[in-house]
DNA sequence: ATAAAAAAAGACCAATATAGTCCTGTTTAT
DNA sequence: ATAAACAGGACTATATTGGTCTTTTTTTAT
């Protein structure tokens, strides 16, 4: 269905979360907390956004993680490259081994790269701030709650 | 990796194959030597894009596949969707149950659209006639091979 | 009429990819 | 030193996808 991966989503949630409260180190359960993942999952997220330099994270007792940019300077793209690799439709575009499946010298002569790179271009067009809210973002987290209590 | 399933990429080269036969009405067993398939998953590819009204058919022996329209009428968005149902990024765009599986209202009050739109209108952009090199397309379908040889 | 060849429809199993969990290590402020 | 946090990776369970098979319906040639 060319949808998204739920970890992207969970990715784009913890961004909304550290966007939220940009002002103070967030530890990953605190931000499991906020977006409703469990410690676990959310620390796997934000492994792989500290990795694309979307996040940074300071070590230790006290430490914790903040955006490494405003959220204005961040793309959907670069949030999906974070989490589920390059942004390609097919695999016979980038250096692949195999240049198509199908033997027949891919007939389609490198015509895919059009495409993805119009799609490419679709979602870095589009940063996080365009997809935030400004208006309903989180609530004030004073409301502590639970981690995923069953609904 | 926001790929495109295998699916699709077997109904564009299933396509390719009946664009390059215009001329005649193709059995799924043909199409299916052509495109180096299965018989019966090209057959399977093929219910889908009868489906979309991409592809017509006749049914009886003599029967056959061939396109409903000209490939350059053909956008990839609608093969896509043939296969693999609406492009849509997430799922809390369209008419889905729970607005977002995260409580809280959803705070990117439906600005997913954007995003959607703009790739939808990524690939609604490129047609199948686009994508096929027309020089390069199907060599002649004399040398009869057989179906999924081992390699 | 009947047989054969084709699509139609859907059930089902296998393979693969994704999600989620857990464990062990490293860093750092107290 | 110790506790709290991140780092990294291994592993398991689940969900999705790919592929196969069987039965039914349609159609044409004999």
């Amino acid at each position: 269905m060319l949808r998204l991966n739920r970890m992207t989503d969970y990715a784009i949630l913890v961004l909304g979360v550290l966007h939220s409260r940009q002002d103070s180190l967030l530890s990953s359960g605190q931000i499991a907390e906020a977006a409703q993942l469990t410690k676990a999952t959310a620390a796997k997220v934000i492994k792989a956004l500290v990795a694309a330099d979307l996040v940074q994270t300071q070590r230790g007792i006290r430490g914790g993680c903040q955006l490494a940019r405003t959220v204005s300077r961040i793309s959907i793209a670069e949030v999906v490259e974070a989490i589920e690799g390059p942004i390609a439709l097919t695999a016979c575009v980038d250096g692949a081994e195999e240049p198509c499946s199908v033997q027949q010298g891919c007939f389609m002569g490198g015509h895919w790269n059009r495409v993805n790179t119009a799609l490419r271009e679709a979602l870095l067009s589009v940063s996080l701030a365009d997809l935030f809210d400004p208006e309903t973002l989180f609530p004030e987290p004073e409301s502590a709650q639970e981690t995923r209590t069953e609904t």
